[in-house]
DNA sequence: AATGAATGAGCCTTCATTCAT
DNA sequence: TATGAATGAAGGCTCATTCAT
């Protein structure tokens, strides 16, 4: 039924326009949110007609999706693919494993920490932008129990999925708190303690130095 | 500008009034958002008029603010405060005091959930909400605190004020998690696997059973 | 799912202003058609906000089908229940049965012309406005066939359903070219044209005088 | 104000150009309706840009208006001319004439119907189109009205104006209604019907057979 | 001549808020 | 005090039309 063609921008002028909106729209998202901020207003800010903005986006929610998947690719590129191809020769030292993937959180996290708190924000109260950000945190999520089952002789948990889900959240509120809200705390003391909590948790007693 | 005068219900009347909207408004935000819920609507599931309703607020965002605070209120009451008194005398298994906290935070989140969701939400847009969920957070933090100090002697962890922090804010989002979204994980489990994770932590060895 | 909740006038100053916005959606879209009209226009020509128009009519089709329906419901109220009940007794002359059926039509087609044809061409354009009409020709095309039935040993027709609509068919094109677009026809002559016409083709020549 | 030139196409390639655009026009016009279907839209369809598009007419309008004076000519050169020549001497059943009248005035509607439905509707905002029509009808009236003529001696009717105008709105209607709308209709027994109903009104009784 | 990206007026509709009763 | 009809700013979105290339 519906007619409306998106266009698809091929050429340098028309990427950048596009790169405009969402760039505007990312700021204004980050400060006002998502609802309290409107698509004529982003269509302003990036200098735009409100035409222009809906020839490139179906309306504003695809705008915001098209925003959430950039962070969560860029995001999920960063976190490494460890502990796969070494099961049995050469181990690498598990502690070290696991402050690396916690460290790599913690780096995703100062990457647009505004805008990432309004995912949070829009995915704990709307269903929609929900279930579009459960779809990365469970790619993330998978990669943790990846990590885990590589080195399951050390480990003395036996239940992934309810460990994962633990160590996920856990990892991400902390990081959270650490990142967007107090500042105050020593980020290395923290990446510390949070090593040590985990390494108890999850490794046999006998692997941990 | 505005010479508007806000009632401060002092009689039983007003007062039941004033509670019927925030109880209209609990239902209503919880079930269907902040943003996706119009004042008129509020006054109407609470069976008053819209004009009663600005009358005992000044606005939707101000009923908003009074509900947060409430909810703040009760939860900060009920954050158990086990273990104090105790010191040297009879000292009960720390593992089941961890136990029964982690039990307690769930309990609160099984209180109002659909609200808090919304809460922990809209907390990041307005200033004035951050700061009562900070004043949560600190209090919680807190009382943390104080419980693994009173039980300093069997602990090994020894930065008291990063471990709290960990703890706390690794259990609401864990508890956050099981209690709003998914109902699949078998409660009970994920209560042992956290009280396992956080006694290893916390507690030395020689005082686990 | 919707909430909108559509006002329903009881009261002399909300039925009043009801009628003003039909007024002037009458007037306007006589003027300018349903699709050269909008809402706002109507609001306004009404000396009403748009609010108000809104909290009256879901929305301008809406308004339209009530605009319809009454003028449909005068007009069919003023075609007469004729030629049932006095079926073998005293016989009227069947000519002056239908020459004052189609007096009737023509009077009709009198009342709010401009509107009329507006009613005409959105039917005859999109199958929803048609349907709305077809309500009440339908009623109009029964009104013919039981006038018809009521006098079956006089006529000299069989298929009453296909010789139903080729009457009311014609009936209404001449009556609405007359009517509509050429006022220079005599329309006395007009209606003894088609008297004639369709006494000679509905009545058996031994009735007609 | 405008000093936009609109192109008149001389050359076989403009001209094509222009076809493409009506036929596109034509097509979805009638499928969609003039207000459902978008100048960009058109141009699509006609493989054409929206450029070219207003390189040959100054507006959407300025199209529709071509496309209405294309189908009145078209349908004005359609309407039969018979029974005109042989006044005196063979003189072939008349019945036979106005059935076969008829019967190509069906034609006329099935060629293009659904266009021939919204100009139809159309006609009745813009005073343009309904000059054009005004042509048509007059036209029409006019060949029906000649047809007559040539016929004197055997009709029964004296007032040949009015019963033209009669004659060709009821037939337009009846054929419109069952070429357009309800297909449910024998065309066959409608066309006997007719037959019967016209004959019947403008035949001495003598020459009917 | 042709293109199609860009424009922005304008439509429909919602809803927070006011104010006359 | 309470009411709820009325308001109108503002948002989402479409589409006829322009104009730089």
């Amino acid at each position: 039924m519906s007619n409306k063609e998106i266009r698809i921008p091929k050429q340098a002028r028309s990427i950048e326009k596009k790169k405009q909106l969402k760039q505007a729209a990312l700021i204004l998202f980050s400060e006002k949110g998502f609802h309290n901020t409107s698509s004529n207003e982003i269509a302003k800010k990036a200098g735009l007609s409100i035409g222009t903005f809906y020839s490139y986006f179906t309306d504003k929610t695809a705008l915001y999706e098209e925003l959430v998947k950039d962070l969560y690719q860029d995001a999920l590129a960063q976190i490494p693919d460890i502990g796969l191809e070494n099961e049995d020769d050469m181990i690498p030292d598990p502690a070290e494993l696991i402050r690396s993937y916690i460290q790599t959180i913690m780096q995703i996290h100062t990457y647009m920490p505004a805008f990432q708190k309004e995912i949070t924000s829009l995915s704990q109260q709307y269903e929609e932008f929900r279930v579009l950000e459960e779809k990365y945190r469970s790619y993330a999520a998978e990669k943790v129990l990846r990590l885990l089952q590589g080195y399951r002789k050390l480990l003395r948990i036996t239940d992934f999925t309810t460990a994962g889900m633990i160590i996920q959240n856990s990892l991400e509120a902390v990081v959270h708190e650490v990142q967007f809200y107090h500042t105050s705390y020593d980020k290395d003391k923290v990446v510390d303690e949070l090593t040590d909590m985990l390494c108890r948790y999850v490794i046999k007693a006998e692997y941990l130095k």
